[in-house]
DNA sequence: TCGATTTGGTAGACAGTGTCTATGAGTGAT
DNA sequence: ATCACTCATAGACACTGTCTACCAAATCGA
């Protein structure tokens, strides 16, 4: 029973989260959409000029959850910077790989980019997080903490991204991705044992 | 002035490809692929059943590709595993950058998994390699090779994701891959000097 | 050599899509 | 009451992938 007079704009966006999560991107239809909120297949028109802006909406969605997730698991700064980011590592794998259709929908550049709608700056924050985390966690210096941060998203983007497809747990033999993720982590910031 | 007459199959992967380099992904129809090639649009149904078909039998041939790309710069194997491994992340990153539209295409599992056609497969011997090449250049003996090589690998295709998408410049405020590559493999395989 | 069959392509229909435009039903201000 | 404005509807258009009927040319068996 979710507001049903909330606008139509925030109830197209729900329901295309809720659309993306149940059936995948390819069910992301703007008529598909409209139908499902009830309206006509012209409606989305006047918040969304085009179809992309309304997946970039709902993209954007998607980002604001995950940075809540991962402002969640980091807590409040207490816990070692590794331990951290463990976590966050954790959490963006585990938000990937169980909103399969959503993190896909957010990095499909050639549905979101070419309107520039500044999506690539949602990541930003989540970005300062884990370069200051990553700062903190002193990893061997032979590398600027952006460039490791850099290289720390690569890796945890690539793992999610590579497993999801089912390449990664087709090459490596195994169904579970945490010792991936450990490796990608002890990699970068250097052996367990600090 | 390409072979002709090499039949509807053969010509209908080579347009495809060549449309998908100029144009892009979404250039890639089933109707607009028949056209470049001169043929009706239900003539490509004889040879690929659907239209998913035709797209994987272009990616295949990308992965193809990148495995002869790759094959080349390893070269005979006489160069050390390290220096190895780099020209095969160089290569990687170069070739994902400067065939974004194929890479995103062989990634597109929404496109391509779907139908079982054994593309997941094709990457296989390539990671064959990959975890060769880890094992022989003695990382940090933390995780087996494959897990290693997974990782690595993962870390090479975020990168390139994250890169051709237009985040990481952004995020590190660089215009320059090379850092990141240096920074994956230094990771992986422990510091530069052995 | 002749008829039959298979091969390989054409052409049209169908439902579905995103976008555009014309239309109209309400609502509030003057 | 009238005007203006907001917001949604409905239909058209071109395009898509798939399906089906058709057909011409080649191949094959006798």
């Amino acid at each position: 029973m979710s507001d049903q007079e909330a606008g139509l704009r925030a109830r197209l966006v729900e329901v295309g989260v809720d659309l993306l999560t149940r059936e995948g991107i390819q069910a992301l239809s703007l008529r598909e959409i409209a139908r499902q909120a009830g309206v006509s297949h012209g409606a989305p028109r006047r918040y969304f000029p085009t179809h992309l802006d309304l997946l970039s909406a709902i993209a954007r969605q998607g980002f604001a959850d995950l940075g809540d997730r991962v402002a969640e698991v980091i807590g409040d700064g207490r816990a070692s910077p590794r331990a951290q980011l463990m976590a966050l590592g954790r959490c963006y794998l585990d938000f990937a790989l169980s909103h399969r259709g959503m993190f896909e929908l957010m990095f499909r550049h050639d549905l979101l980019e070419s309107n520039q709608l500044g999506l690539r700056e949602t990541s930003l924050p989540l970005f300062r997080v884990l370069v200051d985390l990553v700062a903190r966690a002193q990893p061997p210096a032979d590398a600027a903490p952006p460039v490791v941060a850099g290289a720390l998203w690569g890796n945890l983007h690539g793992i999610a991204q590579l497993w999801g497809w089912g390449s990664l747990p087709l090459a490596t033999g195994t169904d579970d991705v945490e010792p991936l993720l450990r490796a990608a982590l002890n990699a970068h910031l250097g052996p367990e044992g600090r």
